[in-house]
DNA sequence: TCTCTATTTTCATCAGATGAAAACTAATTT
DNA sequence: AAATTAGTTTTCATCTGATGAAAATAGAGA
């Protein structure tokens, strides 16, 4: 298979800017020049000329000495962002029978990278309840609303991304390997849901269910969460067709076109990506 | 005076994908190729180019048929932003005060463009509220906080500013005009802290203090702000100096040096632009 | 079918992005 | 106080790669 030089409208001082502001999301405290030229490989006279473009249009703003943040029409630009993801409108309704039906934390998540980004999350009425922050992300691998989503990805998007997963024990429990995750990943798929059991976090346990888009990709998912006392396997499996019901009717408000919407993954097509050769995501599953 | 060719550091492909983002911004229900072309003035093809390369980044995703939507990466990265604005950590403990010293709304706002962005904001424990939501932009030239903000903003900075201003009536109080603009700032400036009388929405009412940066520059501004009828002039009058102190205090820890902090302005630099040949504003006041 | 409108692609041209190196600044050491 | 070091800021000659006119393609009505 030779590669094609594959088509790009590529802009690469965009590109550049966007890696940059980025690289900024990680950092906590705030970056100098110098540490984003390290960072993004880039010499510093290039990285200082995109800091002051970058806060001239108040994306970072500087404070005194050499360090930037992240600044105001970043959070302004968020915020419009917020009020335009139709999924999250569109799946508001579902998420709130689920929640009053389970009387568990909601979450609803979008793809970005190698994260699942909570986009809406409605808590729970019990006195005992998950942490978690809107616009926050966590790890694809280790989460049941990131396995919903990994287990219904493109075999050419998926090998791309298995590499860049790092693996790490956060709990007993913590997917270690590739292979492992697989073997969920096939699980995922046979039952059309994905389970947490304390694999990201001690103590807290999901199910989740993917959401397909108007493309039949998965590039979102929603979850049932909950403390481990109050989620045995046996209520977790109960949850289940919950969850996966309410998937199923967002898929369809975003006009996916359940031509045999079943537990088995059908999508072929990437949502934002460029075509390229796509092999079936079956020659994963043999 | 000869316009001296300012050095800057323009990447023109930067600043128009960041101008083409603001766009998004305004637009409610997303746009096409050539909606966006049209507001922006460039040729399609370019447009296209760009659209392309923001959808791959994740900053836009499109609706299947040619209508753009900001993305999830918009999402998350203004979630990022929200964590570093380092004026919202330092402001929490004064705004608190002053919610419940007033036992009303505060607002903590911050510049954007001909927009006061809010920030933070603490609701009254009063069952009858305002309505305001966090990461909207109010006009600068007809709320408390960006009358405070407008009025410690130095001449260069304010001439350039003032003619993009539309003045609509949204209510009988409003600034209609330039003159009566200059009048309420001048007003402002005197006392130190800027009254809104139902001017940008009937029956809603604030007093806002300005808040200074480490550069002496006044990009923030604070509010309390109320209902009409709990909201007495004289009410007004006596909660003025609460906002006030609260805008030093969080100015002091900003790392504003407090050479003569009084009402007077004495702000001289402009934050985030390229320093031009700055007059004094104080030709403004006369 | 043809017409009209919007999107997508191509490609020759040259604006303007690039980054090495120099200049500058500030903090630290000798 | 001079030298050293580590950072930031500026310059500028080079040539990449962004640009947009125009052509091709797709889609929606008539």
């Amino acid at each position: 298979m030779t590669f094609k030089a594959k088509r790009t409208y590529n802009i690469t001082a965009l590109q550049r800017g966007l890696r940059i502001l980025d690289l900024f999301t990680q950092s906590e405290g705030g970056m100098s020049a110098s540490q984003v030229a390290k960072l993004s490989g880039l010499p510093v006279s290039t990285v200082h000329r995109f800091l002051m473009n970058l806060e001239s249009a108040a994306y970072l703003n500087s404070n005194g000495a050499g360090v930037f943040h992240l600044g105001i029409a970043c959070f302004s630009l968020g915020q419009a962002a917020r009020g335009q993801l139709d999924i999250r409108r569109l799946s508001l309704p579902y998420l709130q029978k689920l929640n009053t039906e389970t009387r568990e934390t909601v979450h609803l998540t979008v793809r970005f990278g190698l994260s699942a980004v909570y986009v809406e999350k409605l808590d729970s009425p019990e006195p005992l309840r998950i942490f978690s922050r809107i616009g926050a992300g966590v790890p694809l691998h280790c989460t049941g609303v990131g396995k919903a989503i990994l287990a219904y990805m493109p075999e050419s998007e998926f090998s791309k991304i298995i590499p860049q997963i790092e693996f790490k024990h956060l709990t007993p429990n913590s997917i270690g390997n590739r292979q492992e995750l697989q073997i969920h990943l096939q699980k995922v798929r046979k039952n059309g849901y994905a389970f947490d059991l304390e694999e990201n976090e001690p103590h807290v346990r999901c199910v989740a269910a993917p959401i397909w888009d108007h493309t039949g990709a998965v590039n979102a998912s929603l979850s049932v969460t909950g403390p481990a006392v109050r989620m045995s396997l046996t209520r977790l499996r109960q949850l289940a067709p919950l969850v996966q019901e309410a998937g199923w009717g967002i898929s369809r408000e975003l006009g996916y076109q359940e031509k045999k919407i079943s537990g088995r993954f059908d999508s072929e097509k990437t949502r934002a990506s460029y075509p390229g050769p796509l092999t079936s995501i079956s020659t994963l599953i043999k």
